[in-house]
DNA sequence: TCAAACAAATAGTTTGACATTTATATGTCA
DNA sequence: TGACATATAAATGTCAAACTATTTGTTTGA
């Protein structure tokens, strides 16, 4: 029926401000705030309220910081990575083991095939795809580990751009970025690598056929398998898979 | 090749040490921090670098504080609800609009329905949905329209928390309550909800049949079916169905 | 021309004071 | 004794003024 009023604290009422400005675009990524002591005259307040509210901001994302002469608060370009980044950081603190990530990213891989790419997918990006793989092929060849890691999380990261809804988007890429710290713990054995290799390239021969069912079985087997196979070896070298990350 | 380093800020030295106290379980919700005053001799610095601190504490969602004889920073519990907002709010600054929204809600909900659930879902299960349903039905009868809303919103929940998987659980709530917005600025019409009482009973029986497969396309275009709805009637009312939430 | 010194602007921090809020203890009166 | 008012104490909330540290632009001098 009735709502709780909080009043309090005038820092909250300087983010809420800002935030609203970010929101309708008065204030634009990279436009300069005031410095502390004009936002302190603006507002009416002290410098130690501006800071609190500017710390508040900072946490937020919407914010960077700088120091020095041409210093001062900046609005920050909320891309991708950034809001990436922030879920990720509230995701850290949510009980969430690898099993968990890796049985919902083969789910919404499958989906991204199976119902939200075929209306969208072009030739080009079917190129791009094959490019990828090359590509993750050429480093593994130089040995070039983190490379070829970073890669072939790209192959499927291309996939989900390809939807252009940037819900799924993100999701997807919360859910590798925190996955991807476990397969950088486990070294991969050459059969493993290649058997990689070969379900990319069938994923995007099933693609350029328009066979998206069966793309989205691959890529879901596919996920499920070498998710396995990090749970598997990452229990012989004792790390904690089914503990928080 | 080379990490960024970037000292500066006592506040921000205390925000880690204190997340990594939370993390390591040193910290466990409903403790008390020190007093901000305890803390300035705890860390060495000043009332106003602490304060600093917890603000950002506060924004991280770790913390709430409480002001008073018996006040200060307490550990919040990060339960899913508080995590599910913290998300929202981020998403909330990235240009995310409904039908985004409702297309990742669809696929999601069909592979929980296809993938999720079948090794899970038990009788009680279903029967809990089926009184769900019972239960909106009666605050339709009732004309408690925020109320049916809301408990068939639940519908779909629980849905997904009979998963398990904390990951899916917390996405698909998350994208349940930005979208929840939209629903509450359209008047529903009786064929509409009647509808969608009978497709929820349908999923319910096809749950109960083992029908997986069929549960999970009914869901989908259930799904569809309503958002095309709330599309069209929003357009009617010139609300901003395709803007940013 | 280049480098060192300087100047200006801005965030980072400290100190000390006072205001406000809230739970609890204390006191007073019926 | 019980209920209500009042005082108290422990927090957070806010302010003001100063000082420090850092960054950037500008001037100066060899």
């Amino acid at each position: 029926m009735f709502t709780k009023i909080k009043q309090n604290r005038m820092s909250e009422d300087i983010v809420n401000q800002v935030l609203e400005a970010i929101s309708r675009g008065d204030l634009a990524p990279d436009d300069k705030l005031p410095s502390e002591k004009e936002l302190g005259d603006i507002f009416g307040v002290s410098r130690v309220t501006i800071r609190e509210a500017i710390r508040s901001l900072e946490q937020f994302g919407v914010i960077v910081v700088r120091q020095g002469s041409r210093g001062g608060a900046y609005v920050k370009k909320m891309d991708q990575e950034a809001v990436v980044n922030q879920i990720g950081n509230v995701l850290k603190m949510a009980n969430v083991t690898f099993p968990h990530l890796a049985m919902a990213r083969a789910s919404i891989e499958r989906e991204i095939l199976v119902e939200l790419i075929p209306s969208k997918i072009t030739p080009a990006d079917c190129d791009r795809l094959t490019q990828n793989i090359d590509l993750a092929e050429a480093h593994y060849r130089d040995r070039e580990s983190t490379e070829r890691l970073h890669t072939n999380f790209g192959f499927h990261t291309t996939l989900a751009r390809i939807t252009e809804n940037p819900v799924i988007i993100l999701m997807h890429k919360v859910i590798v970025d925190l996955s991807s710290h476990f397969f950088e713990n486990v070294e991969a054995t050459t059969p493993m690598v290649e058997k990689t290799f070969a379900q990319h390239r069938e994923i995007v021969e099933l693609l350029r056929k328009g066979q998206f069912q069966e793309a989205g079985e691959v890529c879901f087997h596919h996920i499920a398998d070498v998710s396995k196979t990090i749970v598997d070896k990452s229990k012989q070298q004792s790390l904690l898979v089914s503990r928080r990350i």
